[in-house]
DNA sequence: GGTATTTGACCATA
DNA sequence: TATGGTCAAATACC
């Protein structure tokens, strides 16, 4: 599951911060540089496509973060829009079956394996507002109307899933619920993550930076009883992807020993409320960047339900690159 | 021309 | 039998 990725990371050398208080402060200074930063809805010139999904991933978090324009479906977010069309057959049916379904080897139908999700296969549902950054790069292979759903259902599959044979799949669904109506404008999407990823990508070692999120994990044994807490805000990036911190070297960690509860965390988003400073917003952010330690990541927890019904730490946030991201994106 | 996406059909599973 | 998941041709974009 990508989402361990913060997890993996933390064997990575980086160390743990002088404490939760440290920790608390941090990001109390990041949640007072991004109000400073986005008093207001982005200038036009941000939004008004000069940034794309692909050329930075914390770029288009921040757009779609504060953006209230809808987003269709995740196929239709991406750099490109609108490949491929209705496809017209010109053969008949049955002469379309001979050659496909007839002509199939049995070898052939084995290897395309189960085609409903077999019972004990690991997933993890997430809901997200940007279901296209999780530092993972996807390759979307199919995308169907479910029954009684209102929005199709796209599917993907890791792009090494040739490659490296990488299992890894998801599947993405916007939710009906998600329309934009009473939640900013941003509809929300149910992110389905199936199997682990096996393969080894640039992207995939760097921790995502996720804004606001609700995870949901469904128990094997009772797929019915989903655990559900929301924390704020969901966009993934990684300094691979964005050109803005290309020069900044940065990790995912882990914090021995912390093993927060659902309800710690829900403190923890507490943490995010901040006065207004009587400062300008760039004054203010100058003086908050020169605060805040870049020597080493900052770090928040976001704790995500095992299969087992614990919590655990699943991946910690980044907080310093998405400061340096937001300075660099609105001139500071 | 290469690659990514769309989309209808096929097929396995519940 | 209904439906979710996958395939692969067609198509668009770079």
């Amino acid at each position: 599951m990508q989402l361990n990725r913060g997890a993996e990371g933390g064997g990575r050398g980086c160390g743990v911060p002088d404490g939760t208080q440290l920790r608390s402060r941090e990001r109390e200074l990041v949640a007072q540089l991004h109000e400073l930063l986005f008093p207001s809805p982005p200038p036009p010139s941000a939004a008004g496509g000069s940034m794309s999904w692909s050329s930075s991933s914390l770029s288009a978090d921040l757009f779609v973060e504060r953006c209230s324009l809808p987003v269709e479906a995740p196929a239709s977010c991406g750099k490109r829009r609108g490949r491929g069309s209705k496809r017209v057959r010109e053969g008949h049916p049955h002469e379309e079956q001979k050659q496909r379904g007839g002509g199939c080897s049995t070898a052939t139908k084995a290897a395309r394996g189960s085609r409903r999700r077999k019972e004990g296969t690991t997933t993890t549902t997430i809901v997200t507002t940007v279901p296209d950054f999780d530092g993972y790069q996807w390759k979307k292979y199919g995308q169907k109307q479910i029954e009684a759903a209102k929005y199709p259902r796209s599917y993907y599959r890791c792009t090494n899933s040739i490659d490296q044979a990488c299992p890894a799949k998801r599947t993405v669904q916007r939710n009906e619920d998600g329309d934009g109506d009473g939640n900013g404008g941003q509809p929300k999407y149910t992110v389905v993550y199936i199997s682990e990823h096996s393969c080894k990508t640039a992207e995939a070692v760097a921790a995502p930076v996720i804004l606001e999120t609700t995870v949901r994990t469904k128990s094997l044994a009772a797929p019915n009883d989903a655990v559900v807490f929301s924390s704020s805000s969901s966009a993934v990036s990684t300094g691979t992807q964005s050109p803005a911190t290309s020069d900044i070297t940065w990790s995912g960690c882990t914090v021995a020993g912390a093993n927060p509860t659902p309800t710690e965390f829900a403190a923890d988003s507490d943490c995010w409320e901040w006065h207004p400073s009587p400062e300008t917003p760039a004054v203010a952010a100058a003086a908050l960047l020169q605060e805040m330690d870049f020597a080493r990541p900052i770090m928040s927890p976001v704790h995500v339900a095992a299969t087992d019904g614990s919590w655990i730490n699943d991946l910690f946030v980044n907080e310093s690159l998405f400061v340096l991201n937001s300075c660099q994106l609105f001139g500071f």
